[in-house]
DNA sequence: AACACGGATGGTAACGTTAACCAGCCGAAC
DNA sequence: GTTCGGCTGGTTAACGTTACCATCCGTGTT
């Protein structure tokens, strides 16, 4: 019962060779009009669907008009708000999207992307986990083309879309030293992670500018999830020499700062904007980036490529937003002219 | 360049049969040791790496270890949560997963599936936008399993994974009628939606079961997204009799409210929790469902099929949890022992 | 010495489709 | 009536793989 009629049963119940099927099928001309209605209604009759299988394995221009999609973790509202915009994408080109998560391990990337080639992915909008260079090498060697968004894949030759961590980092530090903080203290993710990298980069470069030591005391990196944030910054709040400020390196270690209650006692500027951040007691301010706009842009120079783009490779990087909602503190006005 | 080597490359640079390659490839017993090293050498020199599009087809068990999830979008939080779950699930049997976003669009969700099912997917895990049923009746007459999530096809004999809406709605409806409110606004998305409608039913019958009628004017349907949600809600709080209590069918739909500051001024209560809840002012209640565990359990039931399960199709319902935050209102204590 | 056996390897057809070419057929023109 | 050309439709091979069977050879049995 589960079988599918293929090109062959419709002929036969049409009276005509399998050839005039497949015409009829992809729209070419040559066919006559009543012989075509007659397939037609085999095809109706027996419920016909034509295998893109078999005809893209067969075609001429062999692509399977299917990409692949590869984010951290498609749970997380700023991978999935990308993931809809380069499945939108797809969708107007006629492309289909395999999705899978790495959950940042190189290992399951491996596994996903070698899944996905295997499968005949024209293309890869990828961010990468950091690791599988020679095999993600191999891969672009048999033509899968491949775009990072996010993070680079450095040394990989690939066009990649992501925004300005340092520079962002760096307004969102400056802002809290112009309202007087200099014990500002740093915490993000596992270092491993590029963006991560960037941002404490972005953090260390804004302190040294205004001739601040980072002191180590206050740095935390690795911090996985919510729950662990909060934890790094309940310790925090309470050690004998506590910050006055912090700087959050992504979305869930600034919501874990919220949870663990910081921002009511200290200045707080987190990188990602999220729901709801205008709507607490304070409003956080944020560095923000717009997470569809990077799966568009990534999306359309994977498109590109796809359609024979060769060009070496490119660096999008889009502009990241600071958003003053308050939670950096109020503003330390100019000295009074003469002043101090 | 792009020209991927096939088992014929191989084969001649190993100097053996395409058939051993074959046998080395797909780790069958039967091959001399040194043979299977000579072939092995001569993938790794060449880069090959298996079709999996031409094995599936020429295969004995002609499934593509493919599903396909469509979900109304995948940039919403909820949906996305439930994707990953479902990716999750798929990951671990090495099954990919196809998604696609309807919009809530009847067309699109057609060409979405029609899409997935001319790629030979095995199965669908889908979140129906409520037309297409002969549609989705002959895709299953093709041998597609269909697993719904969230949302019941009515008149498709499938398989159903969802919360009970209406008593989910009317233990929060419950809620705001034991804290003294009579005048209960009900805010919601288009009736068209199944959940939509239920949660409805739930608010009426909880009405009718505590004496009260609906008042029409109290009522707004297909409030679509945050920012209409958002308008609704400020006309209903300068209407000339405004309720006292706000209850909204969805997450996007309690946003607006808290958008519109109604949660300040009324007693509100949602369907659906969402990240900071508890964060706000008042922190918000909410019925609870969890997304992770509907797309968990509608791929387990799709994997069940896929693997020959045959019986009548299950409908499993997930419960609910209402958590009271305190945005319904103050508890109106017992009456006094002889009291008033 | 003849034979059976089994392990290793190869040849061929097929999965469902399309590319490329070819065969009728019918009407128009000579 | 013959030739030509356009149109319609069919035949064959191939895409990259696996299922199935055939072949080959060395070994052990009687």
């Amino acid at each position: 019962m589960a079988a599918r009629p293929t090109m062959k049963d419709v002929a036969r119940a049409a009276g005509v060779s399998l050839m005039t099927v497949s015409r009829v099928v992809a729209g070419e001309a040559g066919v006559a009009p009543q012989t075509a209605a007659r397939v037609e209604e085999a095809i109706r009759a027996l419920g016909y669907q034509r295998n893109d299988i078999a005809r893209n394995l067969r075609r001429k221009a062999q692509d399977s008009r299917t990409i692949g999609l590869v984010v951290d973790d498609l749970a997380n509202p700023f991978f999935s708000a990308l993931a809809r915009s380069v499945e939108d994408e797809a969708y107007r080109r006629g492309f289909l999207v395999l999705v899978g998560s790495t959950n940042d391990d190189p290992r399951r990337e491996r596994d996903v992307v070698s899944a996905f080639s295997a499968r005949q992915v024209d293309g890869l909008v990828l961010v990468p986990t950091g690791g599988n260079r020679p095999f993600f090498r191999a891969q672009m060697a048999r033509g899968v083309k491949v775009v990072c968004v996010d993070r680079p894949a450095t040394g990989l030759d690939v066009d990649c879309v992501a925004v300005d961590n340092r520079a962002g980092t760096a307004t969102a530090v400056r802002h809290l030293l112009d309202r007087g903080h200099s014990r500002i203290a740093y915490l993000g993710d596992r270092q491993e992670i590029w963006t991560q990298r960037e941002r404490f980069i972005g953090y260390e470069q804004a302190m040294r500018a205004a001739g601040l030591d980072v002191d180590p005391t206050l740095v935390r990196h690795g911090l996985r999830g919510v729950a662990e944030a909060a934890a790094a910054i309940s310790e925090l709040m309470t050690a004998p020499t506590p910050p006055t400020a912090l700087f959050s390196g992504n979305d869930l270690v600034t919501l874990g700062a919220v949870e663990a209650g910081a921002s009511r006692r200290f200045a707080l500027v987190g990188f990602d904007d999220f729901l709801l951040a205008d709507k607490l007691d304070p409003p956080i301010s944020v560095v923000s980036q717009d997470p569809a706009a990077l799966g568009r842009t990534a999306a359309q120079l994977l498109f590109g490529r796809i359609d024979g783009d060769e060009a070496s490779a490119r660096s999008v990087v889009l502009a990241t937003r600071f958003i003053d909602r308050g939670s950096g503190g109020a503003a330390v006005g100019p000295p009074l002219p003469g002043g101090a």
